[in-house]
DNA sequence: GGAATGATGTACT
DNA sequence: GTACATCATTCCG
């Protein structure tokens, strides 16, 4: 049980968690908790590596043309989820980033298994932790994402919600370009902790 | 209307 | 390291 905030409400994520560019932001969700509550259960991880997609100059980002139907919840309040296909196949899942409009977003890339390792692996089909949330569409079917959570806000109250990492925490980052991209492919954009054995790769 | 492409994962050589 | 599944979105004509 829980002695701070109301009972079966989990802590909110701080505003301060989503303030900023996307670049900032992608640094500050590294150690961060992402917990969903699916209906077969509860899973959850801590992010170890983010790409930021930056509303001006960067071609790579879905919304440099302007907002469309598919990216319609990058143009939302920071904080809030942007969802969407990739390669008729997969999903990825964003946090929308920057002031309400501008269309940025950080790319949640890898996390380390913390809770529900079990429901993950019958969601994945595999058996080695490390092949559970190793890449951005991994962890979306690891943690049972899908398009209803496109646009929610992540900030507590929803089935799915990020919880900031400790205060003071100074985890080493290291910074190096995107991975899967043609345009913008030579900015450093994409961030991992240095010390994980989680990130997808090197 | 039609064609190319894609913020990937998996299997195979 | 290379091949390919698979389809919505985007871009071109």
């Amino acid at each position: 049980m829980s002695s701070t905030g109301r009972p079966g409400r989990p802590p909110a994520a701080p505003a301060s968690l989503f303030a900023g560019g996307a670049r900032r932001v992608a640094r500050r969700l590294l150690g961060a908790v992402l917990v969903s509550e699916g209906p077969d259960g509860r899973t959850a991880g801590r992010i170890v590596e983010t790409e930021a997609y930056l509303a001006s100059g960067d071609p790579a980002c879905h919304a440099h043309r302007g907002p469309t139907a598919r990216n319609a919840s990058m143009f939302g309040p920071a904080g809030s989820a942007y969802v969407y296909r990739i390669y008729g196949l997969h999903r990825c899942f964003n946090v929308v980033t920057g002031r309400e409009g501008s269309g940025e977003a950080v790319l949640v890339r890898a996390l380390e298994p913390l809770e529900g390792l079990d429901l993950m692996r019958r969601r994945r089909g595999r058996d080695a932790p490390r092949e559970l949330c190793s890449g951005p569409a991994k962890l979306v079917e690891a943690l049972a994402i899908g398009p209803g959570h496109d646009g929610l806000a992540l900030d507590g109250g929803a089935a799915l919600r990020l919880e900031a990492r400790p205060r003071g925490a100074r985890p080493r980052v290291v910074a190096t370009t995107r991975v899967g991209i043609s345009r913008a492919a030579d900015l450093p954009l994409r961030f991992y902790l240095a010390d994980s054995p989680w990130v997808s790769r090197r």
